[in-house]
DNA sequence: ACAAGCATGTAATTTGTTACATGATTAT
DNA sequence: ATAATCATGTAACAAATTACATGCTTGT
């Protein structure tokens, strides 16, 4: 049940709309959760609903109009409990690793060669990142809300340099490759 | 769908009952997925009336019994299909990190001794992997399937470690804590 | 024979994905 | 004016979660 909670979230940091919303999950919230547009409108319709947020007075009704929320101290009271709960971590949940298994039974095909691809997807998120880091938090971060913001940001960098890291193992020890010299490059 | 996979390449490995598999994923396939008994069993329902895997002769038809599958060729065919293919990462999806950045607005709560109840947790589960690397991979792995699924376990072993360093700076910044000393130990 | 636990299974709900449809806005 | 794009929305489906139900097996 997090869906609901990151709009939440999101709303409070800056009213916006549909579309604005999904613009945003693709960059800072997407570091640790996505969605698509669809699942964005039918959880705004939902909250809405439960009045949780509402539609900033002036909006148009209309189909294709732009249509902006902001949330209430309803929606807020269920973010500072959904903070606040206790619950435990998951696994995480990703096929890569899995299909590397199931190699290991019926042969490797071209599997190299797509873990070596997710090596450089994921060197390239962690280039993006850094860049994020640099640009939005050049000078050391004033308030709370900056501060955390920052801390989700170096939680995004870690999980891809620790993804590198290990596709760049994995590839040595399927390939035979000679090892790299330091491609993540040192931390900041 | 990573899950009938899954489930193909756990039954290729070794043959098994839905109450076995669900204790394999428990232990080893869970590095990187998870299911509950319920999934496992509508699942093997599935794969089985779709011709991938079938009952082994002898076993009880009725409830309660045991009831073994091993995989058909038609299943081992789809596995090397799916190995096989291109597939993009997905971003992580973990709730914690949000709920971070929903405490940037509307404050932390009780989330730092959230995050240290966290880091203890990863830092337990990294000690129980560093376990079974020990344990199932003391001499050098001679099979290519015990190689990959020792690089699968790194792989768990690496997130894991990400997650504590994290856990570990964002408990240290939001609670002023004097750093602590490699508690993640070094790299066997 | 009875309780406790194990193995399988059904049902309902929520969450996530994919495909498509329609009204507004913008650029040429 | 009209094509391209943007913003919102509907519909159908697949996957995951939660709660509950039923038959076997084992130990006492």
């Amino acid at each position: 049940m997090s869906l609901p909670h990151a709009l939440l979230t999101a709303l409070l940091e800056k009213p916006s709309s549909g579309s604005e919303l999904t613009r945003r999950f693709d960059r800072s919230i997407g570091y640790f959760w996505s969605a698509t547009h669809q699942q964005i409108y039918r959880e705004l319709g939902k909250l809405e609903r439960a009045g949780l947020i509402r539609t900033l007075p002036g909006g148009a009704p209309t189909r294709g109009q732009k249509k902006e929320y902001e949330v209430l101290p309803e929606g807020r009271a269920e973010l500072v409990r959904w903070v606040d709960q206790r619950e435990d971590p998951k696994v995480a949940r990703d096929p890569l690793p899995l299909r590397l298994r199931a190699a290991g039974v019926v042969g490797l095909g071209g599997l190299v060669d797509e873990l070596r691809r997710h090596r450089d997807l994921h060197r390239a998120r962690l280039a993006e990142y850094r860049e994020f880091d640099r640009r939005d938090y050049a000078d050391e971060p004033s308030t709370q809300q900056e501060r955390v913001q920052r801390l989700v940001l170096r939680g995004g960098i870690d999980v891809e340099a620790g993804w590198i890291s290990w596709l760049t193992r994995a590839v040595e020890e399927l390939s035979g490759e000679a090892p790299e010299e330091d491609t993540a490059g040192t931390d900041p």
